[in-house]
DNA sequence: TGTTGCATGTAATTCGTTACATGATTCG
DNA sequence: CGAATCATGTAACGAATTACATGCAACA
């Protein structure tokens, strides 16, 4: 389960509560790489701290629990991260939608890349806006992680904004073949 | 429940049975979209004819059920593909990993990127070179799925492969400058 | 005749989401 | 003092995986 390793990961970067551990998988972690709602990070922070890969570092108001990444955790953490990625589930329904256009008829599969391309080259755009403002900042400070998210961003939306236009490009020629 | 819809599409573009579904998702679908083994496929389908969205087109040897995709079955794919995307839930094993990655120290980033440059770089490769033998099947054929497929991939592995390049220079930048 | 591939299924367990639920603090 | 935000939890349900299980057919 990968939300152990996600959890370890924000921890080694500054120790948090599960309610700003909640928060963070509301921005770019979760729009990009993992999502988890409190009801599953709660429980899985105790079990963590059971095997001892965190602990309880504060204990704040309104009864919040701080917890850190221990020497354990790291280790844990290192060893996942550096061994050779495992088949990995992968489970997008965005993909997932670009697989199944082929199954559409060729004239609504125009009008549903056009879509794409439309909105890929939006997003990559806004995201590009943001990169000029944070652009000194340094890669292993907290805010590195939003900066390797942006570029990686920038890319995916790049890439899949080309494939639109491809797509569009190599329909359009077979629709013209076939009209004549 | 996107395996609904993909079960759908891949019965739009030919009648199959359950088990030559469950070899699709073992395909560049399963790689890069969708994952599904035969024992949630066989159960869906059943709830998808029960629904009439397909049906039991021919019954063959050993038992096998080859299942068509219904008039109502089209349509209620075309729905879901050409609405809106709602904010469907990533799960990214390669992304988290991906992000995780600020979380290492710097030394060991390196390490890694330098693998995933060279892996994603590999991959692109080969997928190029399949390209090449398969450039004039038809897009609205049966194979025109692995075309969108590879094409997809390609771009997919030049991003991240671009990304990692681009993080390696910075890394490597801010490694000098700590030294100095 | 024994192994591989075709073809389908059930049962137990795990995982995650949704809905429900509570209480403290801050801010206007 | 009422609303929003902080902060955590439980319970029920649904979906998906793993393990288990069966049987036919082709082929060497």
């Amino acid at each position: 389960m990968s939300l152990t390793h996600a959890l370890l990961g924000l921890l080694a970067v500054r120790p948090s509560s599960g309610y700003e551990l909640t928060r963070s998988f509301e921005g770019d972690l979760g729009r990009y790489a993992w999502q988890a709602g409190h009801t599953s990070i709660y429980p899985e922070l105790t079990k963590l701290a059971e095997r001892g890969l965190v602990e309880v570092a504060h204990e704040g108001a309104r009864g919040s629990r701080t917890y850190a990444i221990t020497t354990e955790g790291r280790a844990e953490l290192r060893e996942w991260l550096m061994a050779p990625p495992r088949g990995g589930r992968v489970r997008n329904e965005q993909v997932l939608r670009m697989f199944l256009i082929s199954a559409l008829d060729p004239k609504d599969a125009l009008v549903l890349l056009r879509g794409i391309a439309g909105h890929t080259g939006e997003r990559a755009g806004e995201l590009r806006a943001i990169r000029v403002e944070t652009d000194d900042v340094p890669f292993t400070s907290p805010e590195g992680f939003g900066l390797l998210a942006a570029e990686y961003g920038i890319r995916q939306y790049d890439a899949v904004h080309s494939w639109a236009l491809w797509a569009i490009e190599r329909l359009e020629k077979e629709l013209d073949r076939s009209r004549t």
